[in-house]
DNA sequence: TTGTGTGTTTGATGTGGATCAACGGTAGCC
DNA sequence: GGCTACCGTTGATCCACATCAAACACACAA
């Protein structure tokens, strides 16, 4: 089917209840018991290359998937080749909800480092969730979630400047690495500055050009793919007050 | 509370069983026992005045709508004024599912002409989609839908030049008239040059550009917000093929 | 009717970011 | 450990769209 590497039927039956990474994914929020319930849910765990696709834009969709470890971007291409980055997920995020509108994926989802996720059968998550009250409200919190980041994806692009949308993308990264208890000022960034660009609406050029201008002055510290974050309020103050382009 | 128009108590019991929008709304697909269940759900309806909000960033979330007449912009403000359209919907579309995630809602939704909505108490939502299977996944693939529609919108603003993001927008709009019983060739825009604009990254005078040269290649008769599309593959082939902006 | 305000069109000019190009750094791979 | 892609940086130039400006169309109220 997938030339991707195949399904770790993961022995260990206590999936959520044990996972560190509770507090950050779908499980937030939930009971004891209701946690307990959560490990009939997640079957299997599924590792991916880097570079390899989770799944693609027009498979079948047939699960959401909760990452484990690792990274990964999603993106839809147009039939001319041109490619939109729609977002970059970090553990405890969720795949594949695009999938449920019409049963087909509509992006694709590919790893930027080697990684494993918890596949999570869609049936098996609607039908838990009709039983389980906690589990209902997180799901549908967690999709209000990300319509709710997409407006502020479309506000970047819509309306901020480069250097705005490089700042806000930054300030961004750091605070999900914040909330993985790693640190807020110094982290590496798995995409490439083509990936980040085209996340952002704008050149690879445009992008290394922005990094080095917040290198000059002062707010990061940038080495390739490791950024330091020198002056958080800085980049905050870039965000606002622009005289603004478009 | 707010200076709207008040609540009406709809004294119709019957709410969606007999709604001629079933197969655009929530209900879409859903048994004819599973619709009268329904009908307890939609409490009231509200009445909205052109320009009005139905509710603004930081309200507190109650309630999802579903739109019975009219239509509404949401937009995403910034501090300092910059406003980003984030959609333009019509009849039987949903709005209110930003709300979810934190219990306020984060972006505005306002009336483009006098407008009318079925208030679902989303408590009661849950509650009965715990019982109703259909519910429950209508309910699911209306917000995936809206991730899919906002990944759309980012491959717009993202990676589309003006007058692919114009062609894009139009044959949208004519595509959702269409599904609605109308015209998909002449059709009248709700919203001003200026929020086509903010939703499409653009400034006003690059969206009346745009209607111009759509105008003068043969594609639209544009007068004002009246709209006629002449050559729907045309505009279809704008949005492939484009030598690319950014 | 005329006035007033809001929305639209069109022209002239400016500029942020794209494009083209060349070079330098680094990491994956034999 | 050295080769070779790929990735990132920087400079020069270009152009799509923003900005500034002015006139025009239409809606509504007095």
């Amino acid at each position: 089917m997938k030339a991707t590497v195949p399904v770790t039927v993961a022995g260990l039956k206590t999936a959520c209840s044990q996972c560190n990474l509770v507090e950050l994914c779908l499980p937030f929020g939930m009971s004891e018991n209701e946690l307990d319930r959560l490990d009939e849910l997640v079957g299997a765990r599924r590792k991916i290359k880097r570079q390899q696709n989770l799944y693609r834009a027009g498979d079948p969709f047939e699960a959401i998937y909760a990452i484990r470890a690792g990274s990964f971007k999603t993106d839809v291409l147009l039939e001319d080749g041109r490619e939109q980055v729609t977002g970059f997920q970090m553990t405890g995020e969720i795949l594949g909800l695009d999938g449920i509108s019409t049963e087909l994926h509509s992006c694709n989802a590919i790893a930027l480092e080697d990684s494993e996720v918890c596949v999570i059968a869609y049936a098996k998550l609607e039908e838990l969730s009709r039983e389980v009250e906690g589990l209902q409200h997180q799901f549908h919190k967690v999709m209000s979630r990300e319509i709710v980041r997409d407006h502020g994806v479309m506000m970047l692009l819509g309306s901020m400047r480069a250097e705005e949308r490089l700042a806000a993308f930054l300030l961004n990264m750091s605070q999900r690495f914040t909330a993985r208890g790693f640190s807020a000022a110094e982290f590496h960034l798995r995409m490439t500055r083509e990936e980040i660009g085209s996340y952002l609406g704008l050149k690879l050029e445009t992008v290394s050009r922005a990094f080095s201008r917040f290198q000059d002055e002062g707010f990061v510290a940038v080495q390739q793919k490791h950024i330091r974050i020198l002056d958080n309020a800085g980049l905050k103050r870039l965000i606002q007050h622009q005289p603004c382009g478009r």
